[in-house]
DNA sequence: CGATAAACGAGACGGTACGTCGAGTCTTTGG
DNA sequence: CCAAAGACTCGACGTACCGTCTCGTTTATCG
């Protein structure tokens, strides 16, 4: 009970890689069961047949259990395509990342559960954004900053709006809509009217 | 099983009105202050000097009643202006919006939260939809319509699409970075990049 | 979350007697079974049909609750008795001490342990000593004192030693033999030891 | 079932001493700055800088480590001194004993948790017996058989009751009383009590 | 105007999960 | 090749809210 020297961290070598699988999958399998909210680490925990100390021992909290699943699940954020057809890329693109993203079908509820969870966590938020969220759309602004230059788009592109046109209708329907996904023609659709929008002999 | 003696709902008319005031005010002043999440009926109760009980009567959940909350604090979906300038009704309509839904202080977190909650509530999002999102979506829909019969947008515009492309980026920034609203000159440019888009002359 | 404005105690009068009564019952009923360290607040919840909280809402500890439980098994002591007879009314209170407390064959496991629990929990200490210990204590006492008056041992007996030498030894054995309880044989035989000791006749 | 391969128990040559020192005298110091019951494994490996593992190889429970300690540090049963003068004798004992086992001020709040601990704990009870309490009362009965023999006490005097008459009291105070030792006075006068009811002349 | 039934405040209740702690076991690693 | 370091499972801790349920006590119709 005395002498806490100084509480140090675990050391990540002596991890047992196969409780941190079994909690990751039980994690998912979870949220797709019941939804994201219902889920409790109690609940974890149990399924995985992990104790509550080894989930809190590498985790702060349920949240950042499931943001580390689905990180796992994910399809690794591609290489960008650049064909030199801005419309073609962004299409495969935003194809890409819905179909990366909810490549297992597991995903959906765990991910829309999640971003909720993040209007109360603060550090969980900055986590999703950096594993998630900014890598994606950093590679569809990079593919625009090229098309501006390349005058693919017009010059004076605001490339964060252009992006928020992208994707904001994308989680809009994610979060206000339960999960409902764009299918591949409105998403080609989605990104016309973006490009139409910008483009370049559109002088206003 | 003899059918229990039907638990009569509670009669409207004995509504005491400052106990529903104390709680939609305590409700909101207690999202604003810690956020929507770690709010509690129970705090609710307590600091309105309300039994739990009397809330649970009236409203379902904690969501129900912040959401009855927000309803109450938000100006009301002002009547569409129409002034044949498409961009400039919507520029209104969309200011409106943000200025009328937040025209409260407190409403910016409890907001987001509630959002968040609909996740695992369906009632609740269906709730949320009907109280709030749609009455303000259809008021933009409606005259999107007229500016298509008008002329002042092609002719083919898809006006789900359109209202994703206007709303979408809005509640991407709510929920992804944490209540950050669009500025005015934001939402002019928002509107100009989707009347581009949609404009009747840009043949492609 | 917020407004603690000020934790109130429980009030006695809403409290639910079948609870406590259960509480307390099985309280005994697992000491019995198991003895009193593994015995568990969560254990003694769970079969009472109660809730966790209904325990430490009245109760700081299961100490507490096992003291309230002998409390109520035990035989109230009984009034001394004064026959003149100092010898037959020490033995008579003895016997009545132990066969009182004893009444309930569950409360032997209980009450050691329960004592060695106060080894590390100074309250519970104090209120062991007022509840069980002192009262059935102070009996003798009074009527040694009055033994003194009359002669029927030594004027300069001192008080607090002699129930020293009476309680030592059952106690001792109590604690340091596993609940070995004295015989009726063996408590006269320790009075007359004692007695022997406070005759009024032995000048030193 | 291929009865595992016989988990040898561990060699006692090859027992690093150093370890076994730290481990018992932080057993004490960690008894005397918190309580025995406060006190534990955890806390007396990361203080002695040892690992757990290393405790639960050589001792069974906390209890055990700290009997060892006590064990340790307990000046030895001495010789029993035979003056010829058993009440003298009977005093020097005793003295040497509350002295002897509490030389150490760390001992106290050890003993009696100790004590405490032995009811839930049988092997423990046995061999707290066998280590401290005999050796010590075995001492006591052999001059008191001495006594009878020479008729210092009667005859017909019953050691086993005159030993609890003696260490009864002792223990009561320690366990009940929050060890209270008592002073030399005390144990003159407790003394004095026991041998004036064995008094080999008191005829009743 | 007084009876009476409802909503009300207060808050105890059975639950479920929280996040922490220590017990005792098992594994990895370095001297 | 031991023993430190420490991660592991297990189970209990004491707390917080949940949503339900009495209790008296207002309160506000209606007979």
């Amino acid at each position: 009970m005395p002498d806490q020297p100084a509480p140090r961290p675990p050391d990540p070598q002596r991890r047992n890689q196969k409780s941190r699988r079994a909690i990751l999958d039980t994690a998912l399998d979870l949220c797709a069961e019941h939804g994201y909210g219902p889920v409790t680490v109690e609940a974890i925990a149990a399924r995985a047949g992990v104790s509550k100390k080894t989930i809190y021992r590498w985790w702060p909290s349920k949240g950042a259990v499931v943001l580390e699943a689905l990180d796992d699940a994910a399809t690794p954020a591609a290489d960008f395509p650049d064909t030199g057809d801005i419309r073609a890329d962004l299409v495969t693109q935003m194809e890409g990342l819905l179909r990366g993203l909810f490549a297992d079908p597991r995903v959906g509820r765990a991910l829309t559960g999640l971003i909720a969870d993040t209007q109360h966590a603060p550090d969980l938020a900055r986590d999703l954004d950096q594993m998630l969220i900014q890598p994606r759309a950093e590679q569809a602004r990079t593919r625009l900053a090229k098309a501006r230059t390349d005058g693919g788009i017009r010059a004076d592109a605001d490339l964060d709006l252009s992006l928020e046109l992208l994707y904001g209708p994308v989680y809009y329907r994610l979060l206000l809509h339960q999960g409902d996904l764009h299918s591949s023609a409105e998403i080609r659709e989605l990104v016309d009217h973006v490009l139409r929008a910008l483009a370049p002999h559109a002088p206003e």
